[in-house]
DNA sequence: GTCTATACCCGGATAGAC
DNA sequence: GTCTATCCGGGTATAGAC
């Protein structure tokens, strides 16, 4: 992290790599709507220019966020499932992961679903979800065999119910601190547990699909 | 809806009114960060300080746009909950009139969570959200008994799953149209029910709380 | 690759007249 | 209760020099 060099300046330094660091700092603090390339130039000491030479314009720097962030939540959940074979216990710790990557890389969640990008126009980003997706798909299939609705269900219920408790624990429901992130992300893991045990309510009679 | 008067001007009308309800199409269009009450001035023909003379500042507005919330999101509710008898099936509509709330009503759904107006310096908002409150623990409390902790979870946990279902839905995640929110709404009546089948496993051991 | 300078637009909020 | 006028601050983005 070269912050400055000689007179406090980059004038050689990955300033790219920087407005990211810098970014992802100013997010954390202030919010992703509020964040503004300008603060971020003032920040790292450079003309409010400079950001202009790495990114085409403010979206473009949001868009790298937010690959960023899917790389992130993906490489969150990989250590968990790695040491856990039971596919509830997989499906819970998916769920439990994605609570406590909200907490701890605040910004970069909020990234991805505040920054306001459009992801059609950067098709980069839909292709940074997929591996999430596809191991969310694998995880649920184990548990519902064939029935591909049921899956879709499940699947479906579970990242609700893991997002909704990212955002009520981020919104203080659970209170402050690490005891905080542990009791939602044990709650939310809970909560898959109890989707899987009542599937079979996800679908079916009565009221029509 | 007197939106203009001779001269084009409210010079009599109820401006304090007519800035709420510009204010909702605004959020609507624009979402609750890009809402300015410039533009709301703009939309209605007036000065861009008439606001003022009826909101101190931009987040009194938001403030009276939060309260109003709130009370539209409990009046959505209690049709269903007049209705419906069966516990579970009372836990199941509160769920799925959150979501049809916050599809039908985006605007004020995204005030709620995304106004950033501080509720502690605006105590009208944590009056107004009392109710709602209440009547989830009423119903849910009729579901656990005596266990105040499974109580509290069982809440909390249908309560992130509807949220969590909304905002899928207003992502974009079920498609668009009336039937997307129908299947949406479905879904987090569903969830809600298997929660409830697997509350037991809400609680209770393994893992310190 | 970064600088300086600049053009442009927008929002919040106030003072004082009518 | 609304107007006009105005101040102030801030952000985006470009042009052209170094």
């Amino acid at each position: 992290m070269p912050r400055a060099g000689k007179g406090g300046r980059y004038h050689h330094g990955d300033l790219r790599t920087a407005l990211i660091e810098v970014a992802i700092e100013l997010i954390a603090e202030r919010g992703v709507r509020d964040f503004s390339v300008a603060e971020a130039s003032r920040r790292l000491g450079v003309a409010g220019s400079a950001p202009y030479a790495h990114f085409a314009d403010r979206d473009e720097l949001l868009a790298a966020l937010t690959v960023r962030g899917y790389q992130a939540l993906f490489a969150a959940m990989r250590p968990a499932l790695a040491d856990i074979s039971d596919p509830g216990d997989r499906l819970a710790a998916m769920a439990g992961g994605y609570v406590r990557f909200a907490a701890t890389n605040r910004a970069l969640f909020a990234v991805l679903y505040e920054s306001g990008v459009d992801k059609a126009t950067h098709s980069e980003i839909e292709a940074a979800e997929q591996p999430l997706a596809q191991t969310l798909r694998d995880v649920v299939s184990v548990l519902t065999g064939n029935d591909n609705l049921q899956s879709d269900n499940l699947a479906t219920a579970v990242e609700a119910a893991a997002r909704g408790f990212a955002l009520l624990l981020l919104d203080g429901d659970f209170g402050d601190g690490t005891r905080a992130i542990e009791r939602a992300a044990d709650q939310a893991a809970r909560a898959a547990k109890a989707l899987i045990e009542g599937r079979h309510l996800l679908t079916g009679p009565p009221g029509e699909n």
